[in-house]
DNA sequence: AATGAATGAGCCTTCATTCAT
DNA sequence: GATGAATGAAGGCTCATTCAT
């Protein structure tokens, strides 16, 4: 009987890691509802019942899957801060935004994580609180105390928030999707350009922090602040689409 | 199903208006694959037969919603172009801005047109070249002019691609999602505060345009673009999520 | 009121008229399971409820067109008798499977007919017993008469009955079908080829009648299985060219 | 639904083996679309969705019955030529005559598959390409082969072509249909009677092949051909049904 | 008299899951 | 332990028929 069994336990692991990499794969690719179970053990070379047997069922390799992609974005908010050691807190800001860039379009391994994430934005699973307090928040909270100092304001101020927010806005729109690919179709992502987009968009961040500092600072405001506002008075037709 | 059983008289064409109304609701709450056909005639008080007859099947009945919201997309860009009229290049960014917020975050009926387009973006349809022809371009466009003026370049230059970029996705991103609601649970969408991230966008990008202003304009870069540089000597580790 | 309203009952009459004309020759074609309501409604350019109006369903109407078709097979059978008047029996029995191939084949406006009971052989509905009673029957008693005499047997004889089968599976086998196609698919249907056919197939009917012919006509041989070879050295006029 | 239950250790290949079975009876009974899926899992004992599995679909179900079918018939193919070995040609004839109305008629397992075929001259399907050049195709060929020397001619010379289909038709004529069953309910099939239908058929071929002989054969062609001309003088009217 | 709209039964197919070796 | 087979619940769609003008 032993005899005529093939490899003992190492398949068994290696079957299950089979499966959460197809997984990952195709659900970044597709959604959760997007893929089949067949079409994944398919990929994996697996059996039908082998999701069941490893995973208890289809959410089960999800959450596995999404479990991964936490991980391995721990690792990478580790990296964006050991990148920026050592620099200014503006440098830091712009390492972020480039090993960010790096990580979310790069072709590299990783890039199925941020895929994944976003078809969780669009339709969340169980999974998402996980994903947000785990992997998303320590990174806004580093970004906030990085605004936060160069603004001279606490990183709970609403325009630090809305900075963060606008940044992070700016690098997910950069991901390769569908709209941006018809208005502009030759639209590169070589290490070149990637660091082009960095810059840009680190650049307009910058400006909008100058221009929103804290007086405190010993900096006088440009009036970009106050001159957004004489606008307020003009009358808008509101909700009416 | 409706306690308050329907006027008998509105027959005409009554069925038909309920189904793209149902539809729409639906298909932007969960999405094209994530409702069902009978979900969906449930919702409308009609038979499952209802939408072969009026639509030919379940994406005659969602291209009749996407173009329902086209429609009404195509009304706002006038609306987006008509609050500007008479006001300075800066102030037609800034309402442009506004009422875009306002159109994509009221709790209006218009509220949906936005949530379906996401999901576009997430799961693409064969409408969606309909849409981004239809809808999107001529905003873009219209933006691209804005920011290309305030400027001085030319509206296909790679710096106004990326800043209308920003503006969008920085809009977009204020659209209620799972992750900010778990992030910012306290977010408030008042008109007023409506307007104050309105200003901010408008701030941060003009601060942004003035950043990146060609210098034939008569200004002279502050530097903001050049600052950057030095971090590209940083040595950052690639692609190790 | 009256003055608004359209053309009076003739347009109920030619609704009707063009309803079976479109289902007759839809149900020859596809048979009655594989044609819609629809279908031929929209071909008669008239309205969904008009079969149901007209004819109670679509059963109905299929027997309608049945009617219609027996009417019609009946008046050919009057001209394959007619055709043969005059003649010997032999010319008779020629006269008889050319008509019947011409009508069976030709293109005209009969030839659906044929088409609709080959449809019924293969997937009988209830009409069938009023085709084989008041349109089959009769040809088949005209044919049991000729070669009954042309055998010196009677009309109810096995071998009769046998050869007049052959007849016409030999006639009804040269209708269009799908095998055929394959096998050969030069099969031409000029008037010219039809009549070559027909000659073929009376001449085989004629040559197996005189084989099985009874002693009584002055023969001796009675052994019909056996005496195959006999009949090869049988001499037999012809009328001389 | 069987009373008997099955027997627990037949589960490897035995219900995809019933479900041919039970297809092949309801598709030879009411063709392609007259059974449904449900109605086949059904008389299999076994799930809606086994079809699927098995065959991908209902065509994959049906296409393996075809070809479950085809295979008999080269078997009985080879059987048709092996009985007649050793014979004169003409013993061929007869043998591969009575052979073929055998398998036709027969009560046996085979009688479905010509049912089969009829349902696919009536409406073809995708499978009919493979059924004429499997099955049909060689038999012809063989008949061709036996006829042409019986008469001296090609084997691709019109008038073999025309006496060999004309004994396909009288065979396939013989099976159980709904028109003779009405016009004569008396029909037999004991093997008697089998016997003597097939002795018929062959003895009219060879009557016909005789009268047909090429002069070459060392016999004077007996005019039979052209003397079916003269008919053509009588004016028939064409195309009146 | 005649129509556009509506109905419900039923069909094929898909899918996640479980069973029985 | 691991697999091929089997399951039942939907899902989208079609169709003959009927309803309400």
């Amino acid at each position: 009987m032993t005899g005529a069994s093939r490899a003992p336990a190492a398949s068994d692991q290696e079957t299950r890691r089979r499966l959460v990499e197809a997984a990952a794969r195709l659900f970044a690719e597709r959604g959760f509802r997007g893929v089949t179970v067949r079409e994944i053990c398919r990929e994996a070379g697996a059996n039908v019942a082998a999701v069941n047997y490893h995973f208890r069922n289809k959410m089960g390799l999800y959450l596995e899957v999404v479990r991964t992609a936490i991980e391995a974005m721990r690792d990478t908010s580790h990296a964006l801060r050991a990148a920026g050691q050592g620099g200014s807190t503006e440098d830091k800001l712009r390492v972020y935004i480039r090993v960010y860039l790096q990580r979310l379009l790069g072709q590299g391994r990783a890039s199925w994580i941020h895929a994944l994430m976003q078809r969780e934005m669009a339709d969340p699973t169980p999974a998402l609180d996980l994903i947000v307090d785990e992997a998303i928040r320590p990174r806004v909270d580093y970004l906030r105390a990085l605004v936060g100092e160069l603004m001279g304001r606490s990183p709970r101020d609403g325009r630090v928030t809305r900075l963060v927010a606008g940044i992070h806005a700016e690098c997910l729109f950069c991901q390769p999707n569908p709209v941006t690919a018809r208005l502009a179709p030759a639209f590169r992502r070589s290490p070149r350009h990637l660091d082009e987009i960095a810059d840009h968009i680190a650049l307009v961040a910058l400006a909008g922090i100058r221009a929103l500092r804290a007086p405190a600072r010993g900096r006088t405001d440009d009036g970009a602040g106050r001159s957004a506002r004489p606008v307020a008075r003009t009358r808008i037709p509101r909700r009416d689409p």
